[in-house]
DNA sequence: GACCTGCTGCGGTATG
């Protein structure tokens, strides 16, 4: 059978590598599977899944028949996370693949899917289905679920290292479960990037249902070269107080660019996003018409432009977020940028994949820092990337939200008995170890929402029919489930809007809240003016003058990974190395920033990997404890807030706080009652949760987290398409569900959820646990410069943002860093360090001059 | 023209 693989690729003049080899020979002998593929190996894979989609699921097996009438029923399901993905794939298969229409459609929203193609698919499934995992989960909500899938033969779940660990992920591996089920036999095979924990993302995707146990792990035989290098700032600050926008080195980038034909520019915001783009069309003015900008906020139309132009290498260099990580390859892409630093190894490498497309080309990504310490994280994720480190993702463990909804999907789509739905479901990875009680809990949740809420008609879901079978309980819930189904919960935004009718795009509502009409700022690379506020959109129109005004999005917080931040560590031994020998230490970067850690050990010490670094300075500001256990910002936080907590147990003093990815600082005006022997048992993991949920108003935090609870297990309804209810009308009812069961139903496994992860997303928990473990073993320095260090520095100026005024505030660092510099060319030889003359060591001694 | 962080992703009704 191999060798109709074989024939088939050669067909198309093409030799197939080893590992799709593997993966075939594999295929026919009925395994399941997930394969590890390096980004940008997009067309490769058509090329490799084309076999089987052409074959319906066995190569070799009957070709698809041109006409509909008699093509074979759904056997070949793919899933994306993306619907820009499946559409691309699509096109790229007919490519590949020769027309084998009719049988290949793309599942998507009644908008982009035209109604004939969408009621044809209501009829009848194609051969060949590309689509997502909402789609799917709607697939299965229709009543004839059951015949639908009866034939289906392999499903493929590409770019499974972005479902997996997500609740997206989570719907997916139920879906699984319930698609083998209903074809048993079937084989799953996922694709993923280079991730930690690969064994256990492919555990997950093919859970542990009948058939599934001989997964094998295919590792890729394909790798492309890599070449990353960093813009390094001849003139290096001791005192990095830039900020993350980076744009001083904008002639260096726009330098860059020349040179190449056409390239990616990430930033980690959009609205540094936004900036850069207008930076850069000011750098280049001549070429502005070839610069283009790409992010979330931006209209899905607008952005396909923007894809459409990249895929034609109409653009020089296109200015975005996250939002082009993933999606079609870009062929003519040679150069990335990364503007700031990546704050994760797999980050770097997904976005270094995005160029070099051609084959034999090589993936080249210049590192563009924000401030100095940014040169230590990129030499670092380079070196990280070259040992073949990544990060791991966590497994979610039993989302009952997810389940309850799950549930009602599976209640539409022809309903189940109870027994059998719950042996399916722990097949899953995520469910693996549900209890008993848990899936009556959530099951009743389903049946009659629960002890509180019972009573309530709309919380009465599945019912009781034919047979002991459970179904949906009436049309009505089963049209409103259908417009409920999902994970993703969004915030509340505003459209941006032209008079005419034409969107722009989305901001903030808090954004826009602060403006008056006739305000401008700049958004979607163009000047606007806000006229009015009507209807959840704001209606602009083209500003007279350029605005500086830029809208800032709550987004997610990216702290510095473990991975990365270990990284960060030994490039920090290797950078004292450098100091001690005199010598290079082959990385630019690090060479770069040498001069700013001469100064650090001069005046206090350079933290190694084994070691915690605590300061102790007091300035006209106060009393400051800088600390730099490395653990990323959201750790630090938590950390911050604990250990401000315990020290004041006793005595009475406020303590203000900052925290960066590198460390934390507390402030006290009078002296902040810790001795130099007392941070050990102030750190101790010891009451961990007690003490957060004490300090940080935990069950606030999962009030407003609920809202996500709420609306993916149906709880709170988001309303029809169109009159979508606001976000904070959703809120607000989320909120008061919330406040009910908190109130009679304490033990509610939802609240318990919401609780959970809250701790895990907004406090990072088990980092924070395991980072607290290790701090055990690592030796404690308590250091008292005599003025801010080049490490606390940065702490030292974001907590002063906090508290003055904008233009203030560039004064008050800029003096502070002059001060400080001035200071130090008069302290410290530059490279190599000498023991500077204020340093005054008193490891281990208590402070006795407050 | 002036730098003060925070990303991404999806889905659905009804009628002619």
């Amino acid at each position: 059978m191999i060798s109709s693989v074989e024939a088939w690729f050669k067909g198309r003049g093409w030799t197939p590598f080893p590992f799709q080899r593997e993966v075939w020979r594999r295929y026919l002998a009925g395994e399941s599977g997930l394969v590890h593929v390096p980004t940008g190996f997009g067309k490769t894979l058509a090329a490799w899944l084309g076999p089987v989609m052409e074959g319906a699921g066995a190569p070799g097996a009957a070709e698809v028949p041109s006409k509909r009438g008699d093509a074979p029923p759904l056997a070949v399901l793919w899933i994306t996370p993306m619907r820009a993905l499946a559409q691309d794939l699509v096109k790229n298969l007919r490519e590949v693949t020769g027309e084998v229409a009719p049988g290949w459609l793309v599942e998507g929203r009644t908008g982009d899917t035209n109604s004939t193609e969408r009621g044809r698919q209501s009829r009848r499934l194609p051969t060949a289905l590309v689509t997502t995992p909402e789609s799917l989960s709607v697939l299965l909500s229709r009543e004839d679920a059951a015949e639908r899938f009866a034939q289906l033969q392999c499903v493929v779940v590409d770019e499974w290292h972005e479902l997996f660990g997500t609740k997206r992920g989570v719907q997916t591996e139920l879906g699984l479960a319930r698609l083998r089920r209903l074809a048993p036999g079937l084989r799953t095979w996922g694709l993923s990037a280079t991730l930690g924990n690969l064994p256990e993302a492919m555990e997950s995707l093919l859970g542990s249902g009948p058939g599934t146990d001989a997964g094998a792990l295919v590792e890729s035989d394909r790798r492309r070269a890599l070449e990353v290098r960093s813009v390094v700032p001849r003139e290096i600050e001791c005192f990095p107080w830039a900020g993350h926008m980076g744009l001083r080195l904008l002639d260096e980038v726009a330098a860059a660019l020349d040179s190449a034909r056409t390239a990616l520019v990430f930033t980690n915001t959009r609205a540094q996003a936004e900036r850069w783009y207008q930076a850069l069309c000011y750098a280049r003015y001549d070429e502005r018409d070839r610069i283009a900008l790409h992010h979330g906020s931006l209209d899905r139309e607008q952005r396909a432009e923007v894809e459409a132009g990249l895929a034609a290498g109409r653009y020089r260099a296109v200015v975005a977020t996250s939002s082009l990580d993933l999606g079609v390859d870009f062929s003519p892409v040679d150069l990335v940028v990364q503007v700031g630093s990546p704050k994760g190894i797999a980050r770097l490498a997904q976005r270094a994949g995005r160029s070099g497309h051609a084959p034999g080309l090589s993936s080249r990504l210049l590192c563009v820092p924000t401030h100095a310490l940014e040169l230590v994280e990129f030499a670092a994720a380079r070196e990280a990337l070259e040992r073949g480190d990544s990060e791991p993702r966590a497994a979610l463990q039993r989302p009952l939200d997810v389940l309850a909804q799950h549930i009602v999907t599976v209640a539409v789509g022809g309903g189940f008995l109870p027994d059998e739905l719950l042996e399916e479901v722990r097949t899953t990875h995520a469910f693996r170890d549900l209890s008993d009680e848990e899936w009556t809990w959530a099951l009743d949740f389903t049946r009659f929402g629960g002890e509180t809420l019972a009573g309530y008609e709309r919380y009465a879901r599945v019912v009781e029919g034919k047979g002991g079978k459970l179904v949906i309980a009436s049309r009505r819930t089963a049209r409103d489930h259908r417009l409920n189904i999902g994970t993703i919960v969004g915030y509340g935004s505003l459209d941006v809007k032209f008079r005419g009718g034409r969107r722009l795009g989305t901001i903030e509502e808090v954004f826009v809240s602060r403006l008056r009409p006739g305000d401008a700022f700049t958004f979607s690379g163009r000047s606007l003016e806000l006229i009015k506020v009507e209807d959840a959109a704001a209606i602009v129109r083209v500003a007279s003058k350029p605005a500086t005004l830029v809208p800032r999005w709550f987004g997610g917080r990216m702290p510095l990974s473990s991975e990365l931040a270990k990284a960060v560590r030994r490039a920090m031994s290797s950078v004292k190395e450098t100091l001690r020998t005199g010598e290079t230490s082959g990385a630019p970067e690090l060479d770069g920033v040498a001069p700013l850690f001469a100064r650090q050990a001069a005046v206090s010490r350079i933290p190694e990997p084994d070691e915690l670094l605590i300061e102790r300075v007091r300035t006209r500001d106060g009393d400051h404890a800088f600390l730099f256990p490395l653990e990323g910002r959201i750790v630090h936080e938590g950390l911050a807030a604990l250990l401000a907590w315990r020290a004041t147990r006793a005595a009475k003093v406020t303590v203000t706080q900052a925290v960066n990815d590198w460390g934390l600082e507390l402030v006290t005006r009078t002296e902040l009652p810790v001795g130099d022997d007392e941070w050990a048992e102030l750190l101790t993991p010891e009451g961990l949760l007690e003490d957060l949920l004490a300090c940080l108003d935990g069950s606030g935090l999962a009030r407003r987290h609920f809202r996500e609870i709420a609306r993916v297990s149906g709880l709170v309804q988001q309303g029809l398409p169109g009159a979508r209810k606001g976000q904070r009308q959703l809120q607000a009812s989320a909120g008061l569900v919330f406040d009910v069961l908190t109130e009679h139903d304490p033990e509610n496994l939802l609240l318990e959820q919401a609780r959970r992860e809250v701790m895990e997303r907004t406090l990072e928990f088990s980092r924070l646990r395991a980072g607290l473990e290790e701090l055990r073993s690592r030796t404690i320095h308590v250091e008292r410069p005599g003025s801010l260090t080049p490490l606390g520095f940065p702490l030292w100026a974001e907590r002063v943002r906090e508290r003055v005024s904008s233009e203030s505030w560039e004064d008050r660092v800029r003096q502070m860093a002059e001060r400080l510099q001035a200071r130090s060319s008069v302290a410290a030889a530059p490279h190599p360090a000498t023991p500077g003359a204020d340093r005054q060591s008193v490891t281990g001694e208590r402070r006795k001059d407050a």
